[in-house]
DNA sequence: AAATGCAGGATTGTCGACAATCAGACTAAA
DNA sequence: TTTAGTCTGATTGTCGACAATCCTGCATTT
């Protein structure tokens, strides 16, 4: 299950960049937490040049904001924030649903249901367990995503917004009867792609999108309740 | 007629993306020119550091390819990248009007058709000066963006995509009976607003960009077609 | 002749230090 | 008490030099 989604790690700045946005999307390092860079390239033993090109991909992913002359501060999560990054994964996925349907080779396509056979058989072995289902999902998306052909919506999709999607779920997850519905609506978009019916997979990413929100929604609004 | 478009310039990285900016835009360096980094430092009279800043947001822009250890490249306009680009335009923008006939204010509404009346009037006086009308078309489109009151979907469109869009635009010109037309198509849409019709806004404006699309397409494999 | 290995040059990546700028606290005056 | 001004500390922006890496052309070998 190897997922193809950062770029190859070779300089420093690579480094530090994948640790950071690890810990970042982990919550390790608390949301609105000051980001310094004397002290972070002191604790990564770097000078400043090569952390303040991680600093500036991972503003570019919107898991950073800087205020000039202020510093850097991790984003935090809330449910205008989702909603509006909900509102744009539905339009995007959707029209890369819509490409895909005509773009996927059929090899492609085979491959995916393939792989999604094989999801679910391991699925049924670890229920509820969420790690994988979790990988499994974004494997799915990150499939369609570059079906779609097109580099621009491939580069948004994948480099700017793909991190900050991946945060909202790891740190409020995915669960319940959520976990198994997702599997037949990925079923029924890959199916509906394989009939080369691109309005019907955009119809069904969509949908698929907004029930996803919903659930990440409802536990976010719990915890922001709970006086967070 | 001020258009907002760039953040505001207070650094000497700030300056030489300014001015990278507008000569890719305008062609000056010519697509698929080699960027040498020491040589560009020279000529601007600044260290590597600003420059290799500038270099960054420019390669976000889509406007330079970096290959790792062998230099950027100003990119080449292609009949792929701009079908590529436009489908990804419609699909956002006729997001965006959807979002703005819920989200913009009645000022804001009742402001942006005032800038129309008096693109109009301007428009009139000056047939065929392309140059206005560009801005002026420009102007509307980022308003609209604005009005939708997403942040990533703003961050997308002004910050990521806007200057290829330019680029197009301005080597590839926009002229003949579209330059009225285009008018007469912000109008319908900035009323489908004004009515809170979002869906009717966003059709309106995916035409409106399809349209424009093909009027670019046209010139540029009439380019294509002459030998470059 | 084709393929392989080896310099040479160029390019990017990295470093540590300095300069400019800004936020916030403190002092002093009204 | 409030306000204005200054000062200090911290942060970012910038610099020039060095190190590591990679492409290119050429000589060498098979």
């Amino acid at each position: 299950m190897s997922l193809p989604l950062l770029k190859p790690v070779v300089t420093a700045a690579d480094r530090v960049l994948q640790e950071l946005l690890r810990a970042i999307v982990a919550g390790e390092i608390a949301p609105g937490t000051k980001i310094s860079e004397p002290e972070l390239a002191k604790r990564f033993d770097l000078s400043r040049a090569p952390l303040r090109e991680a600093l500036a991909r991972l503003e570019r992913c919107h898991l950073l904001e800087r205020t000039p002359n202020a510093g850097s501060r991790v984003v935090k999560l809330s449910t205008e924030n989702l909603l509006s990054l909900y509102q744009l994964r539905e339009e995007l996925e959707g029209l890369a649903c819509r490409l895909a349907a005509t773009q996927m080779s059929d090899t492609e396509i085979r491959e995916m249901q393939d792989l999604l056979d094989q999801h679910l058989a391991s699925q049924r072995v670890r229920e509820g367990e969420s790690y994988y289902q979790e990988a499994g999902d974004l494997d799915f998306h990150y499939r369609i995503i570059l079906g779609s052909k097109n580099p621009y919506l491939i580069n948004i999709l994948t480099d700017e917004l793909y991190h900050l999607m991946r945060m909202y779920r790891v740190q409020l997850g995915m669960n319940g009867p959520r976990v198994s519905r997702a599997f037949d609506e990925h079923k029924a978009i890959i199916n509906a792609i394989a009939n080369r019916d691109g309005e019907l997979a955009d119809l069904l990413m969509r949908r698929h999108i907004a029930a996803s929100r919903r659930n990440i929604e409802h536990k976010l609004t719990e915890l922001e309740q709970k006086g967070n």
